[in-house]
RNA sequence: GCCCCUAUCGUCUAGUGGCCCAGGACGUGGCCCUCUCAAGGCCAAAACCGGGGUUCGAGUCCCCGUAGGGGCACCA
């Protein structure tokens, strides 16, 4: 395949979300599959809208995400400025170029008047089109009104008769009633392009090849081709991307979601603890297929297989458990230094002051048992903190009493205590002794070691027990041990205690 | 109301007329491993929306239903 020249196109509203990830993913990959450009252009006419945080968002979410982009507004390029309203003047010309040709119009009709005659048409059951008032005004008129200063908008002039064939990559050709196409506003009253207009001027000022965009163009995507079309120029490939649906199924995506814990923006996974690899992997494989082998795949791979052949058109629900499942893959495929560097700030969110050290002594032992990077916190936290004191209700162990839990310790700490400084660095030399110590009790090593994981680390669940101890230190370690003793005698002489 | 799109296991998907009594992954269930939790290994259940065509042959092409989705702004 020849290289490509794909843009990704923002407008700059909400929080930049997965949907927009994945567009912004596929154009990169074909980019750099086909040793072509990936451009990024702010689509910021909707001056109510735009915020300059929304901007800064989605940048810093691409560049998390990994998807750099040869031309935009940041690091510049050959089609500058590539944010539309400073480009204003470019689409104003054409307009004006589409004018003169008799493709458009400019309207004078006031938003009361519209919003008026939609009413009507609501009532009546008619199709919600502009009823093209002034399409039938004088040029020469319309001309003069406009020079004396009189607000107006510059409308498209759809052809009232015939049909309109488009082509989709990956649904073929659409045909429509051209009575069906609106006269779409081009240039609102404020001088400002609208989509429709500026992105087809943008689109073929900047020799975009292909263009990938969100289904939810697919109902103008025919005024789009007529409006190409008027000026002459040749169309891009067209590839309508799915969009995604909520868990439910029910209804599209939305930047109003903040229905579940799991987010749906980029960066609010990054704060979940995600990695990026598992979210670049995941919403790629939402809406197309990289062949046959398994999961994970590194962005070269998906570089690698991207096809355009393997795009479906079908709107896809997302399902965090996916999600979930290949951020282990790749938590666990991350060196521990490596790990342990991109737990740090979620431990420091926690109010915890990691030495850099003992996180990396940590992190093979977590790493296999935590999903996302916050989990690390409720997994290992008790590392960086004070020792815990669980309560003796805690550290019964079923079918255990206090007192069998009392002399379990008691020995558990002596078998310890013969353990030397220098050979306590080594988890086989703890699990030796304290696995006679199971077999001279009679009991099980799930009771027995159970208890000691309670009265060293505080939780139920941890780190394996040897490994954990090696790091707590033997210091710590029989302090704990001696302290959850004193606990247990405690309750040893009040029988209401049970597990 | 009008216009458009889509339709394979619960979910994401493979399948581009015979290789499909439909393959993979997530999830689910079972077993193994096991100091908790995980991870890992093995096994299992689970789908071509319905109806008509076309064809020697249809999950794959066409039509009609049905269902789901998207759009109908001086938003993108």
């Amino acid at each position: 395949m020849k290289p490509v020249r794909v843009r990704m196109a923002p407008s700059p509203t909400g929080h930049f979300h997965i949907g927009g990830a994945r567009t912004a993913m596929y154009n990169f990959l074909l980019a750099r599959q086909t040793g072509g450009q990936f451009i990024l252009r702010i689509e910021d006419t909707d001056r109510k809208r735009n915020t300059p945080e929304a901007q800064a968002e989605l940048m810093e979410a691409l560049h998390w995400l990994g998807l750099q982009w040869d031309e935009g507004p940041d690091v510049g390029g050959p089609h500058a400025p590539y944010t539309q309203t400073a480009r204003k003047d470019i689409y104003l010309a054409h307009a004006q170029q589409l004018i003169a040709s008799g493709h458009a119009y400019r309207c004078f009709c006031a938003p009361e008047r519209l919003q008026r005659m939609r009413a009507e048409q609501l009532r009546s059951r008619a199709p919600l089109q502009y009823d093209g008032l002034c399409r039938r005004l004088d040029p020469a008129e319309a001309t003069a009104r406009a020079a004396a200063g009189e607000p107006h908008t510059i409308r498209f002039m759809t052809p009232d008769t015939g049909t309109t064939t488009v082509h989709d990559y990956l649904r073929g050709d659409i045909t429509v009633e051209n009575r069906n196409i609106d006269d779409y506003i081009l240039v609102k009253s404020d001088g400002f392009a609208l989509y429709h207009l500026a992105a087809m001027v943008d689109d073929h000022l900047m020799g975009i090849s292909h263009v990938f965009r969100s289904s939810e163009w697919l109902g103008t995507f025919p005024l789009h081709a007529l409006i190409i079309r008027a000026f002459g120029w040749q169309e891009p490939v067209w590839v309508h991307l799915s969009v995604f649906l909520k868990p439910t199924g029910k209804g599209k995506m939305s930047k109003r979601d903040v229905t579940s814990e799991q987010s749906i923006f980029v960066l609010g996974l990054r704060d979940l603890g995600y990695l990026p690899e598992a979210v670049n992997n995941w919403i790629a494989l939402m809406g197309a297929s990289f062949g046959p082998e398994e999961t994970p795949l590194t962005m070269d791979e998906l570089i690698e297989r991207f096809s355009l052949d393997h795009l479906t058109p079908a709107a896809a629900r997302v399902n965090f458990e996916k999600l979930d499942h290949f951020n282990g893959l790749y938590l666990r495929k991350l060196s521990p230094p490596d790990l342990a560097q991109r737990v740090r700030p979620f431990f420091e969110r926690a109010g915890l002051a990691p030495d850099e050290d003992l996180l990396r002594r940590i992190a093979p032992i977590i790493q296999e048992r935590i999903v996302t990077l916050d989990d690390a916190i409720d997994m290992a936290g008790f590392f960086f903190r004070p020792a815990s004191r669980p309560p003796a209700a805690e550290l019964l162990q079923k079918g255990m009493t206090a007192a069998q839990s009392v002399v379990a310790l008691e020995q558990a700490r002596a078998a310890l205590a013969a353990v030397s400084e220098a050979e306590f660095g080594d988890h086989a030399a703890l699990e030796a002794p304290l696995r006679a110590l199971v077999e001279r009790l009679g009991l099980k090593a799930g009771q027995v070691f159970g208890l000691l994981r309670v009265a060293v680390t505080g939780q139920r669940v941890s780190p394996p027990l040897f490994e954990t101890m090696v790091i707590v230190g033997r210091e710590q370690t029989l302090a704990r041990l001696h302290w959850a003793e004193g606990q247990l005698r405690a309750a040893a002489v009040q029988p209401a205690i049970d597990t």
